[in-house]
RNA sequence: GCGGCUAUAGUUCAGUGGCAGAACGCCGCUCUGUGGCAGCGGAUGUCGUGGGUUCGAAACCCACUAGCCGCCCCA
């Protein structure tokens, strides 16, 4: 019989690792806190519609990433319904703010997650069919200011105080740009869009037969596509291609001046991209991709979002405009690898306080008791087996903890414990009763 | 989904047709209440899976699976 591996795409994450999964989440956790932000939990499959309608059935996430599959129906009467695991998040959030009526508090809601997603996508480093995202979404009624250019910019000020906090540099000359940088654009309006599709494809159409065979492609089935060609010989045509800035109606141009100068004012720096045009239909106005030039190859967007004033309608809830993001914490995770290894990071391994090395298996009885107590006080210890000869003991010891406790039968008699401390080799005898405070330093 | 590279010990890898290897790690001993250093010894294993070629395959061929790189797209 053959071994049971994990599916393709999908891993496990281990110890130590997951204490670095822990540690990002709950730096996450904090500052969301800071920003006024509670947490969601949205299923992790819902109806396929939600994102066929949300998403958008054109996008490739959609009509060809996704797990979808036909609940089974139970009884005559009841009708198979379409499942999909989530392939994002940002969709499931709102339908949860319709289905509870959030909008009817009035207030602006600010809400986050940390969960997995699934696309069905070929695997590369830093692109796992089922990922982690930890995203955020503000979003309310008009009335609330959900509409504002100043949450994009508190959005995008989160953003960078959180990879700050991360020890996630900023890119910079002295740094050859291996740091995290903004890119920043305005899709415009649900209307601003398709005209400026149709103007793109009308001024694609006498020149694209001298272009790059994909852009050739992207001409018909995704204009927007074109802009992102990295081809070298194409770029003087796609320099001479209409700019969606031109096609900003008023009220966009004057909405992504307003975050610019607020991210000005918050000292948050960006670079505007004119060409960054984001893969799913819900965007409106503000797009925006954090990338980092360090641990992920060609996979080096961290985190992407923007505002979907439109989103609710389109699932049939009432107007709530918002924006949001989600990070890709398997992302998030390697480049913090990737500095850890440069050294410009340091990824603490967390040792124990202490390792309690029972001399003979008569004594462990006494040592699992006494674990118990130092454990009770809030100290982290592991027990060793008294039938190990102690040059193992310490061993073991030195690999696991700061300090080593031997417990032999004088000790146990006395009740005086011999302590080692590892970075110093000093050895010094310590009352059982001052045990506690002595491994607390 | 397309193209390419790769798969050998726990790990990183060497091994171009003739006994399955190195380093690190692991276990034991030197050393029966003292780790890190050193010396000596030991075990590493479905050579990714299945088939084929051959007297003989880890090696050559085919298929499959998985990882990685690039494309597409995205987090």
């Amino acid at each position: 019989m053959s071994t049971l591996k994990a599916v393709r795409g999908t891993r496990d994450l281990l110890p130590p690792e997951t204490a670095l999964w822990n540690r990002v989440e709950a730096t996450a956790r904090a500052v969301f806190a800071r920003y006024g932000f509670g947490e969601i939990r949205t299923p992790v499959f819902e109806d396929t519609q939600l994102f066929v309608r949300g998403v958008g059935e054109e996008t490739d996430v959609v009509s060809k990433e996704m797990y979808t599959w036909e609940d089974r129906a139970r009884a005559a009467s009841e009708k198979a319904q379409s499942l999909t695991l989530r392939p994002e998040n940002t969709a499931g959030v709102v339908r949860s703010y319709i289905e509870h009526k959030m909008g009817d508090t009035g207030m602006l809601q600010k809400l986050f997650y940390i969960g997995p997603q699934f696309r069905r996508e070929r695997p590369q480093r830093g692109r796992y069919r089922q990922f982690w995202q930890i995203g955020a979404e503000v979003l309310g009624p008009q009335s609330s200011g959900a509409e504002s250019a100043l949450r994009d910019a508190e959005v995008l000020e989160m953003l960078a105080t959180l990879l700050d906090e991360l020890a996630i540099p900023r890119a910079s000359e002295a740094n050859d740009g291996k740091g995290w940088r903004l890119a920043l654009n305005s899709v415009g309006s649900s209307t601003d869009r398709p005209r400026y599709i149709a103007a793109l494809k009308a001024a694609l159409e006498p020149v694209k037969a001298t272009m790059c065979v994909d852009c050739q492609r992207r001409a018909e089935t995704n204009p927007l596509r074109v802009l992102d060609c990295k081809v070298p010989e194409d770029q003087p045509i796609i320099d001479g291609l209409p700019k969606i800035a031109e096609y900003l109606d008023e009220a966009s141009t004057a909405h992504f001046a307003e975050v610019k100068a607020a991210l000005d004012a918050c000292g948050v720096p960006y670079v505007i991209e004119p060409r960054l045009v984001r893969g799913l239909d819900y965007y409106t106005r503000t797009t925006f991709e954090f990338t980092v030039a360090l641990g992920l190859g060609t996979q080096n967007a961290l985190l992407g979002g923007g505002r979907y004033d439109g989103l609710s309608e389109m699932l049939g809830g009432p107007k709530a405009p918002g924006i949001g993001f989600a990070i890709g914490e398997d992302r998030l995770i390697l480049t913090l690898q990737a500095l850890a290894e440069a050294g410009s990071v340091t990824i603490a391994e967390s040792k124990l306080d202490a390792y309690i090395a029972p001399m003979g298996a008569g004594q462990n009885a006494a040592a699992l008791a006494l674990a118990k107590d130092l454990r009770a006080s809030g100290l982290s210890v592991e027990v060793g087996d008294g039938s190990f000869r102690l040059k193992k003991s310490f061993e073991l010891a030195d690999k696991l903890a700061r300090r080593i406790l031997i417990l032999g039968e004088d000790e146990v008699a006395t009740g005086v414990m011999t302590v080692k401390t590892f970075a110093t080799g000093d050895q010094v005898k310590v009352e059982r009763a001052e045990l506690g405070e002595f491994l607390k330093n």
